[in-house]
DNA sequence: TAAAATAGCAAAACCGGTTTCATAATCAGC
DNA sequence: GCTGATTATGAAACCGGTTTTGCTATTTTA
């Protein structure tokens, strides 16, 4: 007890002996931070000090909480107008920390430079833009321990929310950012075992549609090249064209490719395919790299399309468009997935709709016909 | 002086009231914090607070820093353990906050569904990858209003670094970025009065060579197709061109598209062009999709590649490889430029050379020779 | 006319890290 | 036996915001 009985006793002069020291410090402090001139960015406190306010005051006002805070409107003037004359910007990072929110969304695709990709990430953009949200890329390249770590990455940076075209394999990761409440929105995708948000095509119909358009158009002998993929829009792809193929009682043929193929492999094999089947009169592709493989496959064996072998390539490609033939193509529509990829997730960030409750937006592919195709 | 004298006289009662009251907080703190059992995720607080050390000690342990900073063995083992068991990640945003550094780097290009650019963004992504950093993309759409208001929203986040293809018109948002000691490296083509960091291809070379070729291959009218675009990239391959055509003695024919152009319009107006210049027996183009237009209307007048004309395009394409006949092409190397680009932001960002010493890297393009073009 | 309500703002706690400074304990040297 | 250096760690300031709480002066209500 003594010491703190001496404190006791001493109070006064100790206070004061402290205050000298304190005002002496201050006085450096001033000089020593004055001096640098640094171009430091202007932040919050500083508008606080020089207007000589509280910096709650300066954030209630810059955040339009100054009706609500009561605070005056001629203060609220001095402020905006300084703040407009400076040019402020608030760090955004300080405001994620204190709020939690980052405004970024994750778009985890499986290889950001492919068409479908790219596009998607285009129309996201545009939208993201809109919103005020800005957008972190990272491509899967379909590894599941890739994807794991940049899950990882992405949760230690606090995105807002994921936009994940998902590898087989990372179904727990998936489950533990749901479980977390962060908004995830599968796509292109889905993990079957997984109750989710999902915006994807109608694949089923794509090729369902596609089957009975070449059947229409007097042919019989369809295949379909496909990756060798488990992959929900692979297999979906695969069953429309089973389905329709029985359905019309014709029997069907289908290639698999590996994924791994560079474009050389895969045209070996299709050549291969083709010679081994001289009987095809139609081919559907179930991606557009493949289909684009296929069509040199083709010009390399110098059958001619659509005379001796109809095409159909699902997913269109700018070249289909230009190529001579026009190759026809079960179209993704890009815009509309986008918009309604962003509106699911945008809905969930926004508290418009209870994160446990989830949506599946199914959209319909279209049949872009073109000189590929005999018209029925 | 009355009420300070009153608190020292009754400092020990005073002192023991607020103990009291002090604990009785702490016991509803600890009810209160302890009833949600929210998932919360681990703090460096919690791990301080859970294993009875301070969070700085922690913190040096987790950094590396335990040797430096004398920490025991001991201690570094038992909290190094501790970390790994529980998985514990640190709070980026905190981090950033706090140092400064976001490790992350934007990536503002034209066109982020562009061929080019998007395989550009998928090479970059994996070099960050490695490197630890995150990219953030957008989109300028060669709007300096939209880019500036992009580059006011990225320095709000603190991204580490720009990798820019600037619209002409941001050279002061640009000058601006480099004063406040911001890496900004532009990409593609550049902006004449500002000196920084620029990584883009011989695009003089690659049309002067291109013409040379095709003048061995005895073309002699030889045409430009290209943007009606002030940008550095386009005058340069503009500039190659015709100083080759003048080397050759040999008449310059250069036809101007509009960027705003639908691809429907680009073809008509290449369409009239080739009509209005039957002697035509060469064209290159000055851009991969105005060489799909391109392709698109030599189809449609019914012409014969190479037999009438003879066409090389400016930045190869997927679809070159496999049309028939495959198109010659200037190919840039993409994964070369990513590379460069890269090395130049990272070497910036981490101090291994200094901001003010600006480096250009021009990489040399490919004359990739198909069958578009008679081999001389 | 005193008590209660409200206006108007300041102070402080918090988010989760990093980094500087302080301190206590031990040990070597004079 | 006192001083000074070294070791090992803790406390606190800081980054730049948001949000809760607190305080004072005035106005309203009983």
């Amino acid at each position: 007890m003594l010491p703190l009985y001496f404190l006791l006793k001493n109070f006064r002069q100790i206070i004061t002996g402290f205050a000298f020291v304190y005002l002496g410090l201050l006085y450096l402090a001033a000089k020593i931070k004055k001096e640098p001139s640094m171009n430091k960015k202007l932040s919050i406190n500083d508008i606080a000090n020089e207007l000589h306010v509280a910096k709650s005051t300066v954030s209630f006002i810059l955040n339009g909480k100054a009706k609500e805070k009561r605070i005056s409107d001629e203060l609220t003037e001095k402020v905006l107008q300084f703040v407009k004359e400076k040019g402020y910007q608030p760090n955004q990072l300080a405001k994620s920390l204190s709020t939690g929110k980052t405004k970024m969304i994750c778009l985890m695709v499986e290889k950001i430079s492919d068409y479908f990709f790219s596009h998607i990430a285009f129309h996201l953009e545009a939208l993201a833009y809109k919103n005020g949200y800005k957008i972190i890329y990272c491509s899967t390249e379909n590894d599941p321990e890739k994807t794991k770590e940049l899950i990882t990455l992405l949760r230690a940076r606090h995105v807002d929310g994921y936009i994940i075209t998902p590898p087989v394999g990372i179904e727990k990761e998936i489950r533990a950012l749901i479980s977390d409440n962060l908004p995830v929105v599968l796509f292109d995708r889905y993990l079957p075992n997984i109750t989710t948000d999902y915006v994807g095509l109608d694949n089923y119909n794509g090729t369902f549609d596609a089957v009975e358009y070449l059947v229409k158009g007097s042919r019989k002998k369809i295949a379909l090249v496909t990756l060798s993929s488990d992959q929900t829009q692979m297999t979906e792809r695969q069953a429309g064209y089973l389905a329709a193929m029985e359905e019309h009682g014709l029997s069907p043929l289908v290639l698999r490719v590996s994924f791994e193929n560079d474009t050389e492999t895969t045209v070996e094999q299709c050549v291969r395919f083709i010679k081994d089947h001289s009987e095809l009169d139609a081919i559907i592709f179930a991606t557009n790299y493949l289909a684009l493989s296929g069509i040199k496959a083709i010009s390399d064996l110098s059958l001619k399309i659509p005379t001796d072998i109809s095409l159909i390539a699902f997913d269109d490609h700018d070249v289909f468009k230009i190529y001579n033939p026009t190759i026809s193509a079960i179209s993704q529509p890009l815009d509309e997935l986008a918009k309604q990829l962003f509106k699911t997730l945008l809905d969930k960030l926004e508290n418009k709709v209870r994160l446990k409750d989830v949506s599946k937006v199914i959209i319909q592919p279209e049949l872009i016909l073109r000189g590929s195709t005999h018209s029925p």
